[in-house]
DNA sequence: CGGGTCGTTGACCGTGATCAAGTAACGTGG
DNA sequence: CCACGTTACTTGATCACGGTCAACGACCCG
């Protein structure tokens, strides 16, 4: 039998013994598929469910009245999807799907079993909540403060630097499953300029692209551009509790 | 004996029994107080700790090698400051005072013990920080895709509605201790299309201006110009466990 | 072959940045 | 009490980044 996502997902970070993994398995549900570009769950939902990504891309995003559309967050694999929802009663954004996707989905009310009986993945659950956070505020500053040139860079650089996590294998190439429209709407700008910052950003040598798939031939000289920190590859674990047996 | 800050704060939402108040009280540190426009904590400190703020704003920025800068969230009396950080070891921000600050710290390692043997706690802390990745959504949505007179309504929205609860006087006047230099920061703009904008705003009656004081005049309308929602009225507390005792 | 989606390119435009000068309020020291 | 420096806000002139609109081509699938 195939591990649980979320255990998967959790033991990347801390160990877990028997008694643990087997009361994590019991919260989860059974796994659902969705195809390309429909919709998850939206403001209009009151199930208040996370998900665990198990295969495929999909994004959250909210919708102004007159149209204008923001992409919040691109979920990978290994992503917790609805965290900032929980503390209210529906969900604030919409989910839906870049790709052919599968979720592992859990109910809130698991997160009360976790509270009240292993601390450690309780400590777990938190510093991911709000790593989450963090790449917010990382996110802000280049939509506050970047150009076009360094958001798209920006954007790039976040999506590689979390692939890099699962995929162990360090290529600089990847799939991009998004379209320019969505692109510009994760970072603030118009389809049509995403095309022309990526077009200067290939004559410039900083990238490559390939049908759906983009390379980041210069990812430090990127780095540096956007003055990027990879909030992926350490997380800091030694205060969290120990665990029970 | 005056109260604990964050008994005061976390009671507001849930209701604590004298054991749980007692353990509590003994996480916090001793209060301190820092002046106008200074420093408090950055990427450069170790320390790791979170704040309670007691009483005068402050808020958290980073900035870019440049010398651009982006003000990532503005903290008034009652916040809980610090919570992206945990994930790591080091800050990812700046803590700097808008103005005179009384700050009650406690470290880090005090959630160990909250995650042990308060799990009621640990649930509303989570909703606490959860629900902040809530408004960074919102505020990426303003940054992304509103224009500048929206943005400015959005910045002075979220203010008011955040002030509304601790003062609890529903005056639709308060007290903005923040240059225009700082505002545009907060929103992605240079203080002087901030100014421009302010002017325009005041001029279409929406807000009036006296000194470091403003009004909203008309905060239904600029809540429907925003499309607004208020994130700090209501928490769901309904799957919270149970205190124990 | 026809329709749909997606990316590209060009012409034009507007929002907000930049630069600069001017004013008001305030504190400090002579 | 005035001279002076500092900080904050305002206003105007100019500029440029990125938006808007539109046309076109590539590709895919039926």
């Amino acid at each position: 039998m195939s591990e649980s996502c979320l255990i998967q997902k959790l033991s990347y970070y801390v160990k877990l013994n028997e008694a643990a993994s087997k009361r994590m398995a019991s919260l989860e549900e059974k796994e659902e598929t969705y195809e390309k570009g429909v919709h998850v769950y939206g403001r209009d939902d009151r199930s208040n469910r996370l998900f665990v990504v198990k295969s495929g891309w999909l994004y959250t995003y909210t919708d102004l009245p007159d149209g204008r559309r923001q992409i919040i967050r691109i979920h990978h694999p290994g992503d917790i999807v609805g965290f900032p929802d929980i503390a209210f009663h529906q969900p604030t954004t919409e989910l839906r799907t870049a790709e052919r996707v599968t979720l592992c989905p859990f109910d809130k009310k698991a997160l009360q079993v976790i509270f009240v009986e292993l601390p450690q993945i309780t400590a777990l659950l938190f510093s991911l909540a709000v790593r989450e956070e963090a790449i917010f505020i990382d996110l802000l500053r280049a939509m506050g403060r970047m150009s076009a040139r360094e958001k798209i860079g920006y954007l790039l650089l976040d999506l590689w630097s979390r692939l890099k996590i699962t995929n162990s294998a360090a290529s600089d190439t990847f799939r991009l499953p998004l379209n320019q429209s969505e692109i510009g709407d994760a970072i603030g700008l118009t389809n049509v300029y995403v095309s022309k910052t990526m077009t200067a950003l290939e004559e410039e040598g900083l990238i490559r692209r390939v049908g759906t798939t983009i390379s980041l031939t210069r990812p430090d000289r990127l780095a540096r551009l956007v003055d990027f920190t990879d909030r992926y590859v350490t997380m800091d674990t030694t205060w969290f509790p120990m665990t029970a047996g």
